[in-house]
DNA sequence: GGTCACAAACCGACCAGACGGTACGGAGGC
DNA sequence: GCCTCCGTACCGTCTGGTCGGTTTGTGACC
């Protein structure tokens, strides 16, 4: 199969590329070149610039839903699916560090429709760990004196920020991130007697 | 003076669009429109669009830099300081909602050596706020088995989210947001004797 | 296995228009 | 008469996207 190497590769130079220097900077020129092919071929495979973009989140979107549903399925109290998620995806983000800052970056630049998709199914993902801290809550692990939405907000930002600051050269590995950050957000939900 | 007037409502045109459809998407024209000038007006004052996001860019990093100074200032010990600055920094992102949202979304869209500059201010905090754990772990209120860079990171990536999720339509308000990050943050940074 | 028809894959010159920025001139104070 | 402030018409450039045409792959039929 020829034609998946063409796609691929244009993917792969856009996902470089906007990464790099942003998706407004970038112009279907430089994609092309890079990735060694011509404008008709590319606009064979992709409906726009847009669509490129948005087969870039179509497959990070995917990719977590799939980490998540895994994780759940395995079982556990909420604590320890929580701990398990958490760390998954940190590692996951890490791994997938370039998709994370184009996906943060540049999502008000798909059109207004592609951007409804793109809440939809974060949605998805952020009701599902809504369940799991609720359960949390019932199981008496999660601390119930701050609401849920603030706490899944704390999470996601954590995750988010990781493009911001994290350095595969830094100090730190993605284990040793994963452990600090997942211990550091645990600890803050965690119900406490006091 | 007329002087300032121009100006300041360029700024304030521009900063409204670029929030709302972001820095590329918006051109020079929607912005001496939306403001009422013309556009020998604007590059009257501005020398280019770019300068525009720059200024915007300026004042927000002034007006953080003079909050943080003002509140170490003040004195006490490191974990007192540490949630005035934290619970400020929250309440002051949520009253400057736009300007985050902008600051945090366009920083790739200034030229190489204005993005050089918005590293070195922020690095100034970053180092203030540093400085303010390391004090703290001396103390013994902070917890010394995570890297304070990590810390950090834990820090800002819960002020650089905000412009994802808060709606000052949603139910919390800005102080009872600022406790609760700040409980949130404090509480997973703490020392505990295990 | 040669030939032919047809579709999918691909090429690259070209376009319409939008954009940031400029040139130049006038108005009005000092 | 000069300088700041600002209006307007215009320009060169660059961009996403198109379109007619060519090449390549495929399968059917003799």
């Amino acid at each position: 199969m020829k034609t998946t190497n063409v796609a691929d590769e244009v993917l792969r130079a856009a996902l470089e590329l906007f990464a790099a220097q942003g998706y407004a900077n970038t112009s279907v020129q430089q994609i092309v070149k890079a990735a060694g092919v011509t404008k008709g071929a590319m606009y064979h495979y992709f409906t726009s610039k847009d669509d490129l973009l948005f087969a870039i989140y179509e497959r990070m979107l995917s990719l977590q839903k799939q980490h998540l549903d895994a994780i759940i399925a395995e079982g556990g109290t909420a604590e320890e699916v929580l701990r398990a998620v958490c760390e998954d995806v940190v590692v996951t983000s890490i791994e997938f560090l370039p998709e994370g800052t184009v996906f943060f970056r540049s999502q008000h630049m798909l059109t207004a429709e592609r951007q409804r998709e793109v809440k939809r199914r974060r949605r998805e993902y952020h009701d599902r760990f809504a369940e799991l801290l609720v359960r949390g809550q019932a199981e008496g692990s999660v601390r119930d004196d701050i609401p849920v939405s603030v706490l899944i907000a704390h999470f996601f930002s954590d995750v988010h920020y990781l493009s911001h600051w994290y350095s595969p050269e830094g100090p730190e590995n993605e284990t040793e991130v994963a452990h600090q950050l997942t211990e550091l957000f645990l600890r803050s939900i965690r119900r406490t007697d006091d």
